[in-house]
RNA sequence: GGUCUGGUAGUUCAGUUGGUUAGAAUACCUGCCUGUCACGCAGGGGGUCGCGGGUUCGAGUCCCGUCCAGACCGCCA
């Protein structure tokens, strides 16, 4: 329904002049009808609709007029013999987009559009009103409109009016309702988290704010609600949820804005399976409820498991191409490539073995352009006859190649593509070829929802440049039972109670039960190369906060924007925003960001040094 | 910070080894049209080829710089 109450129209019309008023509140009634809603039972009936002129037939004695609003197009007729000259000659020069109030009978076609559900009736037209006139738009508001992103953006509230990003913006709004009402049923309550806080320096850039009243001093927009919602678990607020804004002042991509959408939740007296279990009820209700999907139990993998057989900790499993670690079976030859190489791996492309030359050529090139960085590729044509033609016969007989196709999984007619270098790199480069290929052979079907959970991933990453461990998820992610003494032998090895949720090929979520101890938490500022003292500046409200008797918690944070653009079926995000950002980080429908003026820089005690 | 792709009519695009007056579709305007719904038909207007410089007898086309847009790498605890 369209929310707008109905009024029967023999009551409704009283016709003041050009102003129609409601008979029960003696107000100007704007609209009886939306323009998706009139059926044959309508007709006969006088009706007043109201919206945007979509598109004029004009043939001559006879003129047809689609009226749109959110709710859809009803055709408005007029013609000779049943309205008087003047309108007819007022609703011929209506132009695209011009805003009228029509008022007239339902009427059933002559001839009826099957295509639209208000094509068996339409409105003749008896009083036409022009609300507000409109500019020619600069691109046509249509499904598959003429106009190109950058117009679209720019003139973003015309963009809203076509159906193809305003259902994405209701289908939006239909998940996070669903969101609430599900975890609001499970005894969550949302609360609301200050946007101004205070910079950390730990992982991404924040955006900083000045602050007029305390001269040098800045506030930094929050990264994700994270301490405030561990506080609220000292707080005794046991379940917590909010839909929030967060910021990160990181360089964006399709799935990447500015600032963007987390649901954000944190439970207390919890262990990791309560969390898991949560969640993967929140993620079922919401595929069965929007998309009309069942799934089973979501598939759980370690952090390693996923590296050694996607070389991704986020794997697309709605289809195979499996990595098989070749080491074992094509380190013996001559082949120094291989010989030489920390890892050589493997993935079996289903129905590539017939590739001819020049394809192969071209798929060499591309894990050799700059973004791969792949040195080369050996491959190997799995023939029907069971046979195997490979660009390194010189080094390895049918047997061998045999044994790559057994370790890879590949049958006849595939191609086995084998990359080689260090460990991490090449599962990278292959990851990447995986998907690719993935993406050419239709595997990445939008209807289809495969979600999984990734655990165990790493406390610590190590930073190439500096040499130093920084945290992976956040520096209050508790390490798992038992591996708090590698802390101090092997960093690197050291597992968290960690795990993000998975669909599709894309993180949507991710958290970790958190540390509730103070000493656990100083020792891994320590780990993390805060001093005492560092870590008491930044942090010293949760260090104090943890010793009133902090509950043992943990949480998870889900990316509203990418959860709702992969239901949606698509990968970008930006058509699940109503106004995002470009590719620099401009909004250019209002043009910002902007310079401010130096009556604004003085009153904040800021000077520009450019 | 880097790699790649693009910028030509209101819009989406084509434009050959550098060569006459830069085209198409669509949108827009005018007229015609007895049931249209991607209406149809006839006619018309519409261009700083992103910007600056260079090469050349001659540049939309080649070169250099720059701006803008998009995808990706780095980055995004």
């Amino acid at each position: 329904m369209n929310g707008m109450a109905t009024i029967p129209m023999d009551r409704a019309h009283k016709n003041l002049g050009t102003h129609y008023l409601c008979p029960l509140t003696e107000k100007r009634m704007y609209r009886s009808h939306s323009c998706g809603e009139l059926r044959k039972t309508h007709i006969g009936e006088r009706i007043t609709l109201s919206g945007w002129v979509h598109k004029i037939r004009d043939k001559g004695f006879v003129v047809w007029v689609d009226l749109r609003d959110r709710y859809g197009i009803t055709q408005l007729v007029l013609d000779e013999e049943r309205c008087t000259r003047e309108l007819l000659e007022k609703a011929r020069s209506l132009g695209r987009e011009t805003v009228i109030q029509v008022s007239g009978e339902v009427i059933e076609r002559t001839s009826k559009n099957p295509n639209i559900p208000t094509g068996t009736i339409e409105i003749l037209v008896g009083e036409l009103i022009i609300l507000n006139e409109a500019l020619l738009p600069p691109f046509t508001i249509d499904d598959e409109t003429d106009g190109g992103d950058e117009l679209r953006m720019k003139f973003r509230y015309l963009d809203i009016r076509r159906n193809p990003v305003k259902n994405n913006l209701i289908f939006r709004h239909k998940v996070a309702m669903k969101v609430r009402q599900y975890l609001s049923d499970q005894g969550f309550i949302e609360v609301e988290t200050p946007y101004l806080i205070k910079s950390t320096p730990e992982g991404a850039r924040d955006f900083v704010v000045p602050s007029r009243m305390n001269e040098g001093q800045f506030y930094a927009l929050p990264q994700s609600p994270q301490t405030f919602k561990q506080l609220l678990m000292v707080g005794g607020m046991d379940k917590y949820f909010q839909i929030v804004k967060c910021f990160r002042d990181e360089d964006l991509r399709a799935d990447r804005q500015p600032e963007f959408t987390q649901i954000d939740c944190e439970m207390a007296f919890v262990e990791q399976e309560d969390i898991l279990s949560t969640f993967e009820g929140l993620t079922r209700y919401l595929l069965k409820e929007l998309k009309g999907v069942e799934v089973g139990t979501f598939p759980r993998i370690t952090y390693d498991e996923a590296m050694q057989r996607f070389g991704n900790d986020k794997p697309d499993i709605r289809f195979g191409m499996e990595f098989g670690e070749l080491n074992d079976v094509a380190q013996h030859k001559d082949f120094n490539v291989f010989n030489s190489a920390e890892l050589v791996v493997g993935i079996a492309i289903p129905g590539a073995g017939e590739y001819t030359r020049k394809q192969l050529d071209a798929l060499v090139d591309w894990v050799k352009r700059p973004q791969i960085g792949a040195k080369g590729m050996v491959y190997v044509k799995c023939n029907q006859d069971g046979s195997y033609k490979s660009s390194v016969d010189k080094f390895y007989d049918q047997q061998d190649l045999g044994k790559w196709a057994m370790v890879t999984g590949a049958k006849a007619g595939d191609l086995i593509c084998v990359l080689s270098g260090n460990a991490h790199g090449t599962r990278a480069q292959l990851s990447a070829l995986r998907m690719e290929m993935a993406e050419k052979l239709g595997l990445r079907k939008p209807n289809e929802f495969a979600p999984l959970w990734v655990v165990d991933f790493p406390l610590l990453e190590l930073d190439g440049d500096t040499g130093h461990y920084h945290a992976m998820h956040h520096p209050f992610t508790s390490p798992k039972p038992g591996h708090l003494d590698l802390l101090e032998t092997n960093p690197g090895a050291v597992r968290a109670n960690a795990y993000d949720l998975v669909l599709n090929g894309h993180e949507i979520g991710g958290g970790s039960i958190r540390i509730h101890d103070k000493e656990i938490q100083s020792v891994m500022f320590k780990h993390l190369g805060f001093t005492p003292e560092a870590a008491k500046a930044q942090f010293g409200f949760l260090m104090d906060a943890f010793q009133y008797g902090a509950p043992p918690h943990g949480g998870i944070a889900f990316g509203l924007d990418r959860l709702v653009a992969i239901l949606g079926g698509q990968e970008t995000i930006r058509d699940f925003i109503a106004f995002p950002k470009n590719n620099s980080g401009r909004d250019v429908m209002i043009d910002a960001p902007a310079p401010i003026d130096d009556e604004q820089l003085k009153e904040l005690n800021l000077k520009l040094d450019v």
